[in-house]
DNA sequence: ATGGTAGAGGATCTA
């Protein structure tokens, strides 16, 4: 099983790059975040086209996920249960024995402002939520863009952003908090090249110069992590044109 | 010191 989670920054811009992504690597699920369209608007017939299912939330300008698969998607959330959020930033989906979490986590914008507050809202109730779908679901997976930077490693300059936003000790803490709950960072089970990332400001030449951060994750709970087999970042997708600026992230599991 | 780019939508807001 190959599981993906790709921030794509407008899923009108890169519905072409999300087709043929699909056609090239073959996910069972991939999970995307910042699709800014309402759920009228979705491409499914495109995507159907390219032989996938789609499930979605979304609203205009903002925010907005989605799960793309093989196999039919049942038991369908698309909030936070008992969390009052009008922003569309979860859905979750079950596929057999397996359930699948598609998340986007609030960006934060400045420590100590209001986005941050709700940031820093956002990811208990997270936990919360999540601490119940373990128990119902051993089998879990949660992909997203989780906008933390979960230690020095994941960041090309760590004392330039030593306490800012994404790399804050609150924010980590709260990421902590979800690894605690018995999931795994999917990426740092496996020997990984230095200075891997998963996003790049699309300001000052950031791609080029490698100043990224890796802030797009895939966790998973213990009973897929012990089957989880490899976990990179395809950066070759920030090379195209009219990029996103995040890069997708893929886990293969022996299931 | 505090820009710079991209997307949506049609002036700014968000990232």
């Amino acid at each position: 099983m190959k599981l993906a989670t790709w921030n794509v920054n407008s899923l009108k811009v890169r519905l072409p790059q999300v087709i043929d992504w699909l056609h090239a690597h073959q996910p069972d699920m991939l999970c995307l975040q910042e699709t800014k369209l309402t759920d009228n608007n979705f491409p499914q017939d495109e995507i159907a086209e390219a032989g996938y299912q789609s499930v979605f939330t979304g609203q205009k300008t903002y925010n907005g996920v989605a799960i793309l698969s093989k196999k039919k998607a049942e038991e369908v959330l698309t909030a936070i249960p008992d969390f009052e959020d009008e922003q569309k930033r979860v859905i979750a989906a079950t596929f057999g024995e397996f359930r699948i979490i598609c998340i986007y986590v609030p960006n934060g914008e400045a420590v100590g402002s209001e986005k941050y507050d709700y940031k820093l809202k956002w990811l208990p109730a997270l936990a919360e939520w999540l601490q119940a779908e373990l128990k119902t679901y051993p089998k879990l997976a949660v992909l997203g863009d989780y906008n933390i930077a979960p230690d020095d490693r994941d960041v090309y300059d760590s004392k330039l952003w030593e306490g800012k936003v994404l790399c804050s000790q609150a924010e980590r803490d709260a990421f902590g908090n979800l690894l605690n709950l018995g999931l795994m960072d999917s990426f740092r089970l496996f020997d990984q090249p230095e200075k891997t990332y998963s996003w790049w400001d699309y300001r000052m030449l950031a791609f080029r110069r490698n100043r990224g951060l890796r802030i797009d994750h895939i966790l998973l709970s213990k009973k897929l992590a012990d089957n989880c087999v490899t976990c990179h970042i395809d950066k070759a997708t920030r090379k195209l044109e009219r990029p996103s600026d995040h890069a997708p992230v893929i886990a293969e599991l022996s299931l």
